[in-house]
DNA sequence: TGTTTTATTAACACTATGTCAATAAAATAG
DNA sequence: CTATTTTATTGACATAGTGTTAATAAAACA
Protein backbone atom coordinates (compact mmCIF):
# COMPACT_ATOMS: atom_id res chain seq x y z
CA UNK A 1 0.00 0.00 0.00
CA UNK A 2 2.62 2.47 1.05
CA UNK A 3 5.17 1.52 -1.88
CA UNK A 4 4.10 4.88 -3.90
CA UNK A 5 3.84 7.63 -1.29
CA UNK A 6 2.46 10.77 -3.70
CA UNK A 7 1.03 12.40 -0.20
CA UNK A 8 1.08 15.73 -1.59
CA UNK A 9 -1.45 17.59 -2.88
CA UNK A 10 0.39 20.03 -5.32
CA UNK A 11 2.11 17.59 -7.13
CA UNK A 12 -1.19 15.60 -7.43
CA UNK A 13 -2.25 19.43 -8.78
CA UNK A 14 0.25 20.03 -10.82
CA UNK A 15 0.39 16.22 -12.82
CA UNK A 16 -3.50 16.72 -13.70
CA UNK A 17 -2.64 20.87 -14.82
CA UNK A 18 -0.20 19.47 -17.13
CA UNK A 19 -2.62 16.62 -18.11
CA UNK A 20 -5.53 18.99 -18.84
CA UNK A 21 -3.36 21.36 -20.40
CA UNK A 22 -1.91 18.77 -23.37
CA UNK A 23 -5.36 17.51 -23.63
CA UNK A 24 -6.75 21.17 -24.31
CA UNK A 25 -3.96 21.94 -26.66
CA UNK A 26 -4.87 18.24 -28.81
CA UNK A 27 -8.29 18.69 -28.99
CA UNK A 28 -7.69 22.49 -30.49
CA UNK A 29 -4.94 21.21 -32.62
CA UNK A 30 -4.44 17.21 -32.62
CA UNK A 31 -1.24 17.47 -34.66
CA UNK A 32 0.99 15.45 -31.60
CA UNK A 33 4.00 16.11 -33.84
CA UNK A 34 3.59 19.65 -32.82
CA UNK A 35 3.76 19.38 -29.43
CA UNK A 36 6.53 20.81 -27.16
CA UNK A 37 7.36 20.44 -23.56
CA UNK A 38 7.21 24.60 -23.68
CA UNK A 39 3.30 24.79 -24.44
CA UNK A 40 2.60 22.54 -22.32
CA UNK A 41 4.27 24.06 -19.47
CA UNK A 42 2.89 27.77 -20.81
CA UNK A 43 -1.11 26.61 -20.84
CA UNK A 44 -0.17 24.94 -17.36
CA UNK A 45 1.19 27.91 -16.18
CA UNK A 46 4.07 25.88 -14.48
CA UNK A 47 7.38 25.79 -14.91
CA UNK A 48 9.01 23.81 -17.99
CA UNK A 49 11.60 22.17 -15.07
CA UNK A 50 8.75 21.80 -13.12
CA UNK A 51 7.65 18.92 -16.39
CA UNK A 52 10.52 17.06 -15.99
CA UNK A 53 9.73 16.60 -12.65
CA UNK A 54 6.78 14.49 -13.00
CA UNK A 55 7.16 13.28 -16.45
CA UNK A 56 10.17 12.03 -18.32
CA UNK A 57 9.02 13.39 -21.97
CA UNK A 58 5.68 14.07 -23.55
CA UNK A 59 5.49 10.53 -24.64
CA UNK A 60 5.75 9.76 -20.87
CA UNK A 61 2.57 12.42 -20.26
CA UNK A 62 0.54 10.92 -23.50
CA UNK A 63 0.85 7.74 -21.54
CA UNK A 64 -1.00 8.40 -18.60
CA UNK A 65 -3.46 10.22 -20.47
CA UNK A 66 -3.88 7.31 -22.06
CA UNK A 67 -3.80 4.90 -19.05
CA UNK A 68 -6.65 7.61 -16.77
CA UNK A 69 -8.73 6.93 -19.83
CA UNK A 70 -8.87 3.77 -19.86
CA UNK A 71 -9.15 3.73 -15.61
CA UNK A 72 -12.31 6.00 -16.78
CA UNK A 73 -13.62 3.66 -19.74
CA UNK A 74 -13.55 0.38 -18.34
CA UNK A 75 -15.04 1.69 -14.63
CA UNK A 76 -17.90 2.68 -17.29
CA UNK A 77 -18.34 -0.36 -18.84
CA UNK A 78 -18.09 -2.91 -16.20
CA UNK A 79 -21.41 -1.95 -14.65
CA UNK A 80 -22.75 -2.86 -17.94
CA UNK A 81 -20.92 -5.61 -18.18
CA UNK A 82 -22.55 -7.29 -14.83
CA UNK A 83 -25.78 -6.89 -16.20
CA UNK A 84 -26.28 -10.92 -17.32
CA UNK A 85 -29.21 -10.24 -19.67
CA UNK A 86 -28.16 -7.00 -21.34
CA UNK A 87 -27.98 -8.18 -25.08
CA UNK A 88 -24.56 -7.41 -27.13
CA UNK A 89 -26.27 -4.94 -28.80
CA UNK A 90 -27.14 -2.69 -25.98
CA UNK A 91 -23.36 -3.15 -24.66
CA UNK A 92 -21.68 -2.32 -28.06
CA UNK A 93 -23.90 0.83 -27.94
CA UNK A 94 -22.62 1.42 -24.12
CA UNK A 95 -19.48 1.02 -25.57
CA UNK A 96 -19.80 3.28 -28.67
CA UNK A 97 -21.17 6.35 -26.68
CA UNK A 98 -18.14 6.89 -24.51
CA UNK A 99 -16.97 6.82 -27.88
CA UNK A 100 -18.90 9.54 -28.91
CA UNK A 101 -18.36 11.68 -25.99
CA UNK A 102 -14.44 11.43 -26.28
CA UNK A 103 -14.42 11.49 -29.93
CA UNK A 104 -12.12 14.68 -30.16
CA UNK A 105 -9.34 13.28 -27.62
CA UNK A 106 -9.74 9.98 -28.78
CA UNK A 107 -9.20 10.87 -32.06
CA UNK A 108 -5.51 12.13 -31.56
CA UNK A 109 -4.96 9.23 -28.88
CA UNK A 110 -5.41 6.86 -31.87
CA UNK A 111 -2.41 7.95 -33.16
CA UNK A 112 -0.44 7.20 -30.07
CA UNK A 113 1.03 3.40 -30.76
CA UNK A 114 0.64 2.27 -26.72
CA UNK A 115 -3.03 4.04 -27.14
CA UNK A 116 -4.14 1.06 -29.55
CA UNK A 117 -2.43 -1.97 -28.26
CA UNK A 118 -4.10 -1.10 -24.90
CA UNK A 119 -7.39 -0.92 -26.84
CA UNK A 120 -7.21 -3.99 -28.69
CA UNK A 121 -6.23 -5.74 -25.43
CA UNK A 122 -9.45 -4.14 -23.99
CA UNK A 123 -11.65 -5.08 -26.65
CA UNK A 124 -10.38 -8.68 -26.87
CA UNK A 125 -11.17 -8.70 -23.08
CA UNK A 126 -14.72 -7.55 -23.88
CA UNK A 127 -15.16 -10.31 -26.51
CA UNK A 128 -14.19 -12.96 -24.34
CA UNK A 129 -16.83 -12.41 -21.89
CA UNK A 130 -19.49 -11.89 -24.22
CA UNK A 131 -18.24 -15.17 -26.18
CA UNK A 132 -18.31 -17.18 -22.94
CA UNK A 133 -21.69 -15.81 -22.01
CA UNK A 134 -22.93 -17.38 -25.30
CA UNK A 135 -21.06 -20.35 -25.68
CA UNK A 136 -20.16 -19.43 -29.36
CA UNK A 137 -18.07 -21.28 -31.50
CA UNK A 138 -15.53 -20.68 -33.61
CA UNK A 139 -12.08 -20.64 -34.89
CA UNK A 140 -11.58 -17.02 -35.36
CA UNK A 141 -9.33 -16.02 -33.59
CA UNK A 142 -10.28 -13.27 -30.54
CA UNK A 143 -7.07 -10.95 -31.74
CA UNK A 144 -8.69 -11.20 -35.26
CA UNK A 145 -12.46 -10.13 -34.05
CA UNK A 146 -10.73 -7.26 -31.58
CA UNK A 147 -8.68 -6.30 -34.46
CA UNK A 148 -11.68 -6.06 -37.18
CA UNK A 149 -13.88 -3.94 -34.49
CA UNK A 150 -10.88 -1.71 -33.88
CA UNK A 151 -10.56 -1.11 -37.91
CA UNK A 152 -14.21 -0.04 -37.58
CA UNK A 153 -13.39 2.09 -34.41
CA UNK A 154 -10.47 4.17 -35.80
CA UNK A 155 -12.36 4.67 -38.94
CA UNK A 156 -15.30 6.29 -37.11
CA UNK A 157 -12.62 8.46 -35.61
CA UNK A 158 -10.89 9.44 -38.50
CA UNK A 159 -14.08 10.22 -40.21
CA UNK A 160 -15.60 12.58 -37.40
CA UNK A 161 -17.87 10.50 -35.54
CA UNK A 162 -20.55 11.46 -38.84
CA UNK A 163 -22.01 8.36 -37.88
CA UNK A 164 -24.68 7.40 -34.87
CA UNK A 165 -23.59 4.62 -32.31
CA UNK A 166 -26.64 2.76 -33.05
CA UNK A 167 -25.63 3.33 -37.09
CA UNK A 168 -21.85 1.22 -35.64
CA UNK A 169 -23.56 -1.49 -33.88
CA UNK A 170 -25.73 -2.35 -36.24
CA UNK A 171 -23.03 -2.67 -38.99
CA UNK A 172 -20.87 -4.43 -36.13
CA UNK A 173 -23.01 -6.88 -35.51
CA UNK A 174 -24.21 -7.22 -39.03
CA UNK A 175 -20.63 -8.03 -39.78
CA UNK A 176 -20.24 -10.93 -37.19
CA UNK A 177 -23.89 -12.17 -37.83
CA UNK B 1 2.67 18.15 -69.28
CA UNK B 2 5.62 20.78 -68.68
CA UNK B 3 3.99 22.46 -66.21
CA UNK B 4 6.57 20.41 -63.75
CA UNK B 5 9.84 20.42 -65.16
CA UNK B 6 11.72 18.14 -62.89
CA UNK B 7 14.40 17.42 -65.35
CA UNK B 8 17.59 17.40 -63.59
CA UNK B 9 18.81 14.25 -62.70
CA UNK B 10 20.81 15.60 -59.58
CA UNK B 11 17.23 16.46 -58.29
CA UNK B 12 16.05 13.54 -58.73
CA UNK B 13 18.60 11.67 -57.21
CA UNK B 14 18.85 13.82 -53.93
CA UNK B 15 14.94 13.56 -52.96
CA UNK B 16 15.57 9.58 -53.47
CA UNK B 17 18.68 9.91 -51.53
CA UNK B 18 16.85 11.34 -48.90
CA UNK B 19 13.87 8.72 -48.28
CA UNK B 20 16.32 6.09 -48.69
CA UNK B 21 18.06 7.74 -45.42
CA UNK B 22 14.80 8.37 -43.99
CA UNK B 23 13.56 4.78 -44.68
CA UNK B 24 17.19 3.37 -43.53
CA UNK B 25 16.63 5.50 -40.41
CA UNK B 26 13.39 3.99 -39.42
CA UNK B 27 14.17 0.96 -40.46
CA UNK B 28 16.52 0.73 -37.57
CA UNK B 29 14.83 2.79 -35.00
CA UNK B 30 11.13 2.64 -35.53
CA UNK B 31 10.37 5.76 -33.75
CA UNK B 32 8.78 8.48 -35.74
CA UNK B 33 9.29 11.26 -33.30
CA UNK B 34 12.80 11.16 -32.81
CA UNK B 35 13.56 12.20 -36.58
CA UNK B 36 15.09 15.10 -37.17
CA UNK B 37 16.15 17.18 -40.49
CA UNK B 38 19.90 16.60 -39.49
CA UNK B 39 19.72 12.88 -38.88
CA UNK B 40 18.59 12.48 -42.10
CA UNK B 41 20.51 15.01 -43.67
CA UNK B 42 23.73 13.18 -41.87
CA UNK B 43 22.58 9.62 -43.35
CA UNK B 44 21.93 10.80 -46.49
CA UNK B 45 25.02 12.88 -47.06
CA UNK B 46 23.73 15.89 -48.10
CA UNK B 47 23.49 19.09 -46.35
CA UNK B 48 21.02 19.87 -44.33
CA UNK B 49 19.84 23.24 -46.79
CA UNK B 50 19.57 20.83 -49.54
CA UNK B 51 16.47 19.15 -47.67
CA UNK B 52 14.70 22.02 -47.35
CA UNK B 53 14.89 22.20 -51.34
CA UNK B 54 13.11 19.71 -51.77
CA UNK B 55 10.64 18.97 -49.07
CA UNK B 56 8.60 21.06 -46.55
CA UNK B 57 9.46 19.81 -43.56
CA UNK B 58 9.44 15.49 -42.27
CA UNK B 59 6.25 14.84 -42.86
CA UNK B 60 5.80 15.79 -46.32
CA UNK B 61 8.88 13.52 -46.70
CA UNK B 62 7.07 10.74 -44.86
CA UNK B 63 4.01 11.76 -47.34
CA UNK B 64 5.87 11.26 -50.54
CA UNK B 65 7.60 8.24 -49.21
CA UNK B 66 4.06 6.83 -48.48
CA UNK B 67 2.76 7.96 -51.99
CA UNK B 68 5.72 5.73 -53.52
CA UNK B 69 4.92 2.95 -51.24
CA UNK B 70 1.66 2.73 -52.75
CA UNK B 71 2.43 3.19 -56.03
CA UNK B 72 4.20 0.28 -55.83
CA UNK B 73 1.45 -1.53 -54.32
CA UNK B 74 -0.81 -0.62 -56.85
CA UNK B 75 1.60 -1.47 -59.48
CA UNK B 76 1.73 -4.94 -57.87
CA UNK B 77 -1.77 -5.76 -57.63
CA UNK B 78 -3.04 -4.55 -60.95
CA UNK B 79 -1.80 -7.59 -62.60
CA UNK B 80 -3.75 -9.82 -60.27
CA UNK B 81 -6.97 -7.98 -60.54
CA UNK B 82 -6.88 -8.05 -63.86
CA UNK B 83 -7.29 -12.07 -64.04
CA UNK B 84 -10.75 -12.53 -63.95
CA UNK B 85 -10.99 -16.12 -62.64
CA UNK B 86 -8.40 -15.70 -59.72
CA UNK B 87 -10.64 -16.72 -56.55
CA UNK B 88 -10.91 -13.83 -53.69
CA UNK B 89 -8.27 -16.13 -51.42
CA UNK B 90 -5.49 -15.83 -54.21
CA UNK B 91 -5.83 -12.35 -54.77
CA UNK B 92 -5.90 -11.72 -51.16
CA UNK B 93 -2.71 -13.47 -50.73
CA UNK B 94 -1.01 -11.30 -53.29
CA UNK B 95 -2.11 -8.66 -51.27
CA UNK B 96 -1.18 -9.98 -48.23
CA UNK B 97 1.93 -11.19 -49.52
CA UNK B 98 2.97 -7.44 -50.36
CA UNK B 99 2.54 -6.92 -46.87
CA UNK B 100 4.26 -9.40 -45.57
CA UNK B 101 7.57 -8.31 -47.71
CA UNK B 102 7.37 -4.60 -46.48
CA UNK B 103 6.00 -5.46 -43.23
CA UNK B 104 8.83 -3.57 -41.26
CA UNK B 105 8.61 -0.46 -43.66
CA UNK B 106 4.67 -0.53 -43.40
CA UNK B 107 4.20 -0.80 -39.46
CA UNK B 108 5.89 2.73 -39.31
CA UNK B 109 4.30 4.29 -41.77
CA UNK B 110 0.69 2.79 -39.78
CA UNK B 111 2.06 5.42 -37.40
CA UNK B 112 1.35 8.38 -40.38
CA UNK B 113 -2.02 8.99 -40.04
CA UNK B 114 -2.23 9.91 -44.06
CA UNK B 115 -1.20 6.34 -44.25
CA UNK B 116 -4.42 4.62 -43.18
CA UNK B 117 -6.04 7.18 -45.04
CA UNK B 118 -4.78 6.15 -48.07
CA UNK B 119 -5.06 2.43 -47.13
CA UNK B 120 -8.59 2.49 -46.48
CA UNK B 121 -9.24 3.94 -49.79
CA UNK B 122 -7.01 1.27 -51.20
CA UNK B 123 -8.52 -1.45 -50.04
CA UNK B 124 -12.43 0.07 -50.29
CA UNK B 125 -11.35 0.01 -54.50
CA UNK B 126 -10.42 -3.46 -53.94
CA UNK B 127 -13.37 -4.12 -52.07
CA UNK B 128 -15.80 -2.53 -54.74
CA UNK B 129 -14.19 -4.23 -57.64
CA UNK B 130 -14.48 -7.92 -55.96
CA UNK B 131 -17.97 -7.30 -54.89
CA UNK B 132 -19.18 -5.75 -58.14
CA UNK B 133 -17.38 -9.21 -59.83
CA UNK B 134 -19.65 -11.90 -57.80
CA UNK B 135 -22.92 -9.62 -57.56
CA UNK B 136 -22.76 -9.34 -53.78
CA UNK B 137 -26.01 -7.57 -51.75
CA UNK B 138 -25.05 -6.31 -48.81
CA UNK B 139 -26.20 -3.78 -46.38
CA UNK B 140 -22.68 -3.71 -45.16
CA UNK B 141 -21.05 -0.74 -46.12
CA UNK B 142 -17.65 -1.07 -48.17
CA UNK B 143 -15.91 1.65 -45.11
CA UNK B 144 -16.99 -0.87 -43.05
CA UNK B 145 -15.82 -3.93 -44.65
CA UNK B 146 -12.41 -1.71 -45.81
CA UNK B 147 -11.65 -0.68 -42.14
CA UNK B 148 -12.02 -3.96 -40.28
CA UNK B 149 -9.72 -5.72 -42.79
CA UNK B 150 -7.57 -2.68 -42.23
CA UNK B 151 -7.82 -3.01 -38.57
CA UNK B 152 -6.85 -6.48 -38.86
CA UNK B 153 -3.79 -5.50 -40.58
CA UNK B 154 -2.52 -3.26 -38.44
CA UNK B 155 -2.72 -6.01 -35.88
CA UNK B 156 -0.50 -8.11 -37.66
CA UNK B 157 1.78 -5.89 -38.36
CA UNK B 158 1.97 -4.62 -34.60
CA UNK B 159 2.81 -8.23 -33.48
CA UNK B 160 5.99 -8.58 -35.90
CA UNK B 161 4.22 -10.62 -38.23
CA UNK B 162 3.95 -13.64 -36.84
CA UNK B 163 1.39 -15.32 -38.74
CA UNK B 164 1.44 -16.16 -42.40
CA UNK B 165 -0.21 -14.59 -44.78
CA UNK B 166 -2.53 -17.78 -45.92
CA UNK B 167 -3.37 -18.03 -42.25
CA UNK B 168 -4.70 -14.21 -42.24
CA UNK B 169 -6.18 -14.72 -45.61
CA UNK B 170 -8.23 -17.49 -44.17
CA UNK B 171 -9.61 -15.87 -41.14
CA UNK B 172 -10.35 -12.80 -42.89
CA UNK B 173 -11.99 -15.29 -45.54
CA UNK B 174 -13.76 -17.31 -42.61
CA UNK B 175 -14.79 -13.65 -41.29
CA UNK B 176 -16.60 -12.44 -43.90
CA UNK B 177 -18.75 -15.79 -45.66
C1' DT C 1 6.12 27.10 14.46
C1' DG C 2 9.70 24.81 12.37
C1' DT C 3 10.84 21.25 9.16
C1' DT C 4 10.26 18.95 4.97
C1' DT C 5 8.84 18.82 0.43
C1' DT C 6 7.91 20.75 -3.84
C1' DA C 7 7.73 24.66 -7.16
C1' DT C 8 9.95 28.54 -9.21
C1' DT C 9 13.42 30.97 -11.41
C1' DA C 10 17.26 31.93 -14.17
C1' DA C 11 21.00 30.20 -16.24
C1' DC C 12 23.69 26.83 -18.92
C1' DA C 13 25.26 23.94 -22.75
C1' DC C 14 23.35 21.69 -26.22
C1' DT C 15 20.60 20.31 -30.26
C1' DA C 16 17.45 21.48 -33.83
C1' DT C 17 14.98 24.64 -37.02
C1' DG C 18 14.40 27.44 -41.06
C1' DT C 19 16.46 30.84 -43.98
C1' DC C 20 20.01 33.38 -46.60
C1' DA C 21 23.82 34.89 -49.49
C1' DA C 22 28.07 33.62 -51.46
C1' DT C 23 30.34 30.04 -53.75
C1' DA C 24 31.13 25.59 -56.02
C1' DA C 25 29.90 22.08 -58.97
C1' DA C 26 27.35 19.64 -62.14
C1' DA C 27 24.28 19.20 -66.13
C1' DT C 28 22.71 20.88 -70.40
C1' DA C 29 22.48 23.78 -74.64
C1' DG C 30 24.79 26.08 -78.27
C1' DC D 1 34.31 22.18 -75.86
C1' DT D 2 32.66 26.12 -73.83
C1' DA D 3 29.20 29.10 -71.84
C1' DT D 4 25.05 29.24 -69.41
C1' DT D 5 21.76 27.60 -66.37
C1' DT D 6 20.51 24.98 -62.54
C1' DT D 7 21.26 22.87 -58.32
C1' DA D 8 24.13 21.75 -54.26
C1' DT D 9 27.17 23.23 -50.69
C1' DT D 10 28.80 25.94 -47.12
C1' DG D 11 28.76 28.73 -43.15
C1' DA D 12 26.28 31.94 -40.78
C1' DC D 13 22.28 33.74 -38.42
C1' DA D 14 18.29 34.30 -35.35
C1' DT D 15 15.15 31.63 -33.18
C1' DA D 16 13.07 27.82 -30.52
C1' DG D 17 13.34 23.72 -27.86
C1' DT D 18 15.76 20.36 -24.67
C1' DG D 19 17.32 18.65 -20.31
C1' DT D 20 19.73 19.82 -16.21
C1' DT D 21 21.35 22.43 -12.20
C1' DA D 22 21.63 25.42 -8.11
C1' DA D 23 19.64 28.98 -5.42
C1' DT D 24 15.47 30.65 -3.70
C1' DA D 25 10.51 30.83 -2.59
C1' DA D 26 6.44 28.91 -1.12
C1' DA D 27 3.36 25.65 0.40
C1' DA D 28 2.08 21.58 3.22
C1' DC D 29 2.41 19.00 7.22
C1' DA D 30 3.78 17.33 11.74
Amino acid sequence: MTTHKKQDPRAIRSKRVFKEAVVDILIENPDISKLTVQKIAQRAELNRATFYLHFIDINDLLKQVVYDIFDDLLSKMSPTLQIDNLNNQEQLITFLDYFYKHRKLLAVLFEHPGFIKKMHMTLKDLIVIRRKSEGADSTLSMDILASSILGILMWWLRNGVQFSSEYIANQIVELYR
